[in-house]
DNA sequence: TGAAATGTTGGGGCG
DNA sequence: ACGCCCCAACATTTC
């Protein structure tokens, strides 16, 4: 074959690519094309700073395109359209592009691989969806189960490694977007984006804090977690990678606690998988909840409390830190996402589904499968979740994983005069305290918009079955 | 990957 | 010495 083209869509690397390795393995040519699609532009789902951080990735990789001799096409339109008439214009004769899952591509592909010699090579996960299935062929929609198959079934090949190409050729004189001009506004400081810095990061997570992963990783101030969701959902790390780290980490750890914390690792990683198949083979829960009996809740979806979570006003100091982290910076700690999910669905009563499209909108890791799966796990709604009686306290949370004050402190310096036993509930410091402090609740902090152990109960009696 | 309510146990103070 | 009470610490149940 003469000429494909590499279709980029969430696999923006060039170490262990399959459909860049079967593109260049198929044709002397390869065209690395990447298709700004106006529907995502538009969508409500997506938010600048995760776009930021595509154009920044986009960029990287044309720069590494370059060092090996090709560089990166970036066309805008309607993704056939824009094939079309690169098949016309270069003679191409194949597309090479990697599986995406989620609801909007696989429509998308559907119609393309009706008409296009589109072939599909390689997923954003370990085991694609369809190959960990129970006996009788239908999907799990339990996780350890899940998990014990997955790890069971994991072929060799599943673990092997591409190699990035060191030469590729690409014809000249073919009109593309320059990707400098996509990239604007400011860059996520905490996340560089690109295979580079994922490559790194792994490293260092395996060989530091994945010994101790386990406990670290509650602890929302410590930088006990990897802090590579935003590579694995742009495929600037492959999923494959970092399972093959964590397979690694668990036969190389020193005693059972480390094995523990890799194996813990491991999990999340199968985690994120799991969503992926759940999304795949139940693509309603897109739009409602997994569990039936949850579809038709009469939530309060109170417009100014749903304004003051988004906007870290509710007065709970470890939920706001959270919020604040998230809209300053596009990520936000595991652990913290579980508490607002929480504080939102439960003690707020508002719809997951606004929580979801609020972490869609801010989250530079915001993945329609994981992110989803969290807010139904959280929500109690999906497969497998949390039950509807677990409500996290914000106070004993925030004293648990947040003993010293220190993320508080960070996000919310205008608490930060207040001492560690304080610094959890600051209403309940006497108010001459707070004159004395220089943080008066409600001039300079906000108060509780709930009172906790009322919405709690409140919470039981909503969910609880009729 | 919860937390509150309730139950049980055991040590120490005390009459 | 003994029984009784209190209460903290831990365990179990419940939502």
């Amino acid at each position: 074959m003469q000429t494909a083209i590499w279709w980029i869509r969430r696999d923006l690397r060039l170490t262990d690519n399959q459909a860049l390795t079967a593109a260049y393995k198929a044709a002397s040519m390869v065209i690395p094309l990447f298709i700004i699609d106006p529907i995502f532009e538009q969508s409500n789902y997506v938010g600048s700073k995760r776009q930021a951080f595509l154009w920044e990735g986009l960029q990287v990789l044309h720069q590494a395109l370059c060092a090996l001799g090709s560089r990166l096409i970036i066309r805008r339109g309607v993704p056939e359209e824009v094939l079309v008439k690169l098949m016309r214009e270069t003679g191409a004769e194949a597309i090479f592009a990697e599986e995406d899952y989620s609801n909007l591509a696989r429509r998308r592909d559907g119609r393309i691989v009706k008409t296009l010699p589109l072939k599909l090579v390689g997923a954003p996960c370990v085991r694609p969806p369809g190959t960990v299935v129970k006996a009788d062929g239908t999907p799990y929609t339990v996780f350890t189960p899940f998990s014990r198959a997955w790890k069971a079934q994991l072929l060799p090949a599943q673990t092997d490694i591409l190699c990035a190409p060191t030469q590729i050729n690409t014809p000249a004189n073919l009109s593309t977007e320059l990707v400098s001009n996509l990239v604007q506004g400011e860059a996520a400081v905490s996340f560089p984006a690109g295979e580079q810095t994922a490559q790194k990061r792994l490293q260092y997570f395996v060989q530091t804090s994945i010994a101790d992963y386990a406990d670290a990783r509650n602890y929302v101030a410590q930088a006990g977690t990897a802090h590579l969701s935003p590579y694995l959902r742009f495929g600037m790390l492959s999923a494959r990678q970092a399972v093959v780290a964590a397979l690694r980490a668990c036969e190389t750890a020193a005693d059972a606690p480390q094995q523990k914390s890799a194996e813990t690792w491991l999990n999340e990683l199968i985690w994120r998988e799991f969503f992926i198949h759940i999304l795949y083979h139940f693509p309603f829960v897109a739009e409602m909840s997994f569990r039936e009996r949850y579809r038709n809740l009469a939530w309060r979806n109170n417009v100014e409390a749903f304004d003051q979570w988004c906007n870290g006003r509710t007065g709970y100091p470890i939920i706001d830190a959270a919020m604040r982290q998230l809209s300053q910076t596009g990520w936000m700690h595991n652990r913290a996402r579980m508490l607002v999910a929480s504080f939102l669905v439960k003690d707020l009563l508002i719809d997951w589904r606004w929580g979801e499209r609020w972490f869609m909108q801010n989250l530079i890791d915001g993945d329609p499968a994981a992110n989803n799966g969290g807010w139904q796990w959280a929500a109690g709604t999906g497969t497998d979740a949390a039950p509807y009686f677990r409500v996290f306290n914000p106070i004993t949370q925030s004293q648990k994983f947040d003993p010293a004050g220190k993320y508080i402190r960070q996000w919310l310096p205008e608490l930060a005069a207040l001492d560690n036993k304080q610094i959890h509930a600051p209403w309940r410091v006497p108010l001459l305290d707070q004159y004395r402090i220089g943080c008066v609740i409600g001039r300079d902090y906000p108060a509780p918009i709930v009172d906790h152990k009322l919405a709690r109960q409140r919470a039981l009696d909503f969910f609880k079955l009729p």
